[in-house]
DNA sequence: AACCTTATTGCAACTATGTTGCAATAATAG
DNA sequence: CTATTATTGCAACATAGTTGCAATAAGGTT
């Protein structure tokens, strides 16, 4: 039970995510709203919609953490198992719809696994 | 160019690392070493460490840095392609000798990737 | 061994990301 | 319209990591 009142900042957010397909970091999201909401109200939307499985969060290569919309999450199992890219050129983050399958480790169970790829991407390429 | 004097610090950094298989996080390193030396040499130690291929670092599941000795890096090239294993019972990070091949991305240049697993190790399971 | 050069270190101050407590505000049920 | 309480804003804090600069010390040279 993440997000319970639909308020104008939900919204806000909600909407910035659904107008792209691209993943936004929370330090952007913070730089573009700032005249808009606070930082902490931001952080706490955020909490709630992955809560929700309305988005998801993943770490960048530096350590920021990331949003984007989820597509294929259920509000229980809702483990990014996607990878996720980033642009070296552009910085552009986004989700890629494709299976890294992580092989068996001897004697070891896993339980998820995150994966993060740089690289260029078809506008960079 | 990393290490150029092998100074007392130097030598206390790399002897904790040879007494283990295991990855260490900065954090962990300067509550070790903080009646030893100062947090910022120890990021400057690891620093150029990694520049020397003696040590790779790669960001853990809470965007904290951890390094482990490298085996297979030459100091030209010296991504860390093997995967990094952290368990969610004892903490425990270290890096896993298989390979996780990252499919082609259609009109994409994959050019590293970072795969961070959390599941149980052989002591936990 | 004493000296010189400069890599290395310590310190303090700073940046950035993220968190917390609490009072004020506003969404929604009744 | 009113009451309840989820949500927000703010200020203060926490933590990871960085920077500038003066002091120190490694290691080559004499």
């Amino acid at each position: 039970m993440g997000v319970v009142r639909k308020t104008k900042s939900v919204q806000t957010i909600l909407e910035i995510f659904n107008q792209t397909e691209e993943a936004i970091s929370v330090v952007e999201l913070i730089e573009r709203l700032k005249s808009q909401m606070n930082k902490t109200t931001i952080y706490r939307i955020l909490e709630r919609l992955e809560e929700d499985a309305l988005l998801h969060s993943f770490l960048g290569h530096d350590g920021v953490k990331w949003y984007a919309k989820c597509h294929e999450c259920s509000s229980h199992d809702h483990h990014d198992v996607h990878p996720h890219f980033q642009c070296v050129d552009c910085g552009k983050v986004d989700c890629v719809e494709i299976d890294v399958t992580i092989p068996k480790i001897p004697n070891r169970q896993v339980m998820n696994s995150n994966v993060l790829i740089r690289g260029r991407c078809e506008e960079c390429v």
